[in-house]
DNA sequence: ATAATACCTACTAAAATACTAGGTATTACA
DNA sequence: TGTAATACCTAGTATTTTAGTAGGTATTAT
């Protein structure tokens, strides 16, 4: 059992989002390179965000993604499930029809898993990931002058 | 995100052993069947099972297998981390060199997701499930006369 | 006009998963 | 003592998913 890259990709692109939303707009370019992933891949990736209206792209020079909405507003959850499909562990996806139209007998322990691992990913926003990561930056070295586009988010 | 067919089918194979505990053993063919898996397939999950101390097997006419331990010392995180490898949601496991020695922003989500899945799988035993399934077997046809092997567990 | 960006589509490579095939080893029992 | 039923083993193949590549078009600031 796993996450893929996939995921991990997309949490933290948007936290660099996030953490840069003071930009006027982030390039993928300038992510792709932050987080060492192609940049065909990630305007894929990026591609499920914007339909998934968790960000908003801008064309042009000068352009790139903003998020769509508040950080606080976009939980984890949103993310994973927009670039990664349904988080389930169901196969029968709460038909019960898993054997002849019986409702299958652990069927009952993957539901609940699901509910378990969804409601924890529900349950945090990227904004306080974002703070936490700034606290995290601060930490290291405290009197660090604001200047333009300088945090960078390591991978995964 | 998902589970892997694996894990269901092992979780699932483990409850039916659990179930026919009364049993002196069961047959590899017999869970194929009720799970309409295929044979050897099965048996490549049994040989995991087996390497990890869950379950016994026994060879010879009459022979098959049985739990190792008492349903309520197995817990669901063994038996799929026994076919389906570690739960784990991080790259680095804990070495923390995500970028360069640096320890990366977003690991710890992943470092809590993982503990949060982990925490519950490893909470749920086998013989709580077991019970559970029986009483919903108990339901459906509560004096149904006990007779040699007719308890079957459906798919996933 | 040009260059920088998003946006789009089709393909390929690599890995994991699911499954198949064809054995050998052990043992109850006729 | 032979036979059949079982576990146990190993090497494959097929399918699916993931990850990544390639090569475009559309839009827009300057």
């Amino acid at each position: 059992m796993r996450l893929t890259t996939k995921g991990r990709y997309a949490v933290t692109a948007m936290l660099d989002l996030a953490i840069n939303h003071d930009q006027e707009s982030v390039t993928l370019r300038n992510i792709a390179e932050n987080q060492k992933i192609s940049l065909s891949y990630l305007e894929q990736l990026f591609a499920k965000l914007r339909k998934n209206d968790l960000v908003k792209g801008m064309r042009g020079p000068g352009g790139g993604y903003r998020l769509a909405r508040s950080a606080d507003e976009i939980s984890i959850a949103e993310i994973i499930i927009a670039v990664d499909e349904p988080i389930e562990f169901t196969d029968c996806h709460g038909l019960e029809n898993c054997k002849g139209g019986e409702r299958c007998l652990s069927h009952h322990l993957w539901v609940q898993l699901t509910d378990q691992l969804e409601g924890f990913l529900s349950s945090i926003y990227l904004g306080a990931l974002m703070r936490e990561s700034e606290e995290a930056l601060q930490q290291r070295s405290t009197s660090r002058p604001k200047q333009g586009r300088k945090v960078t988010v390591p991978m995964h």
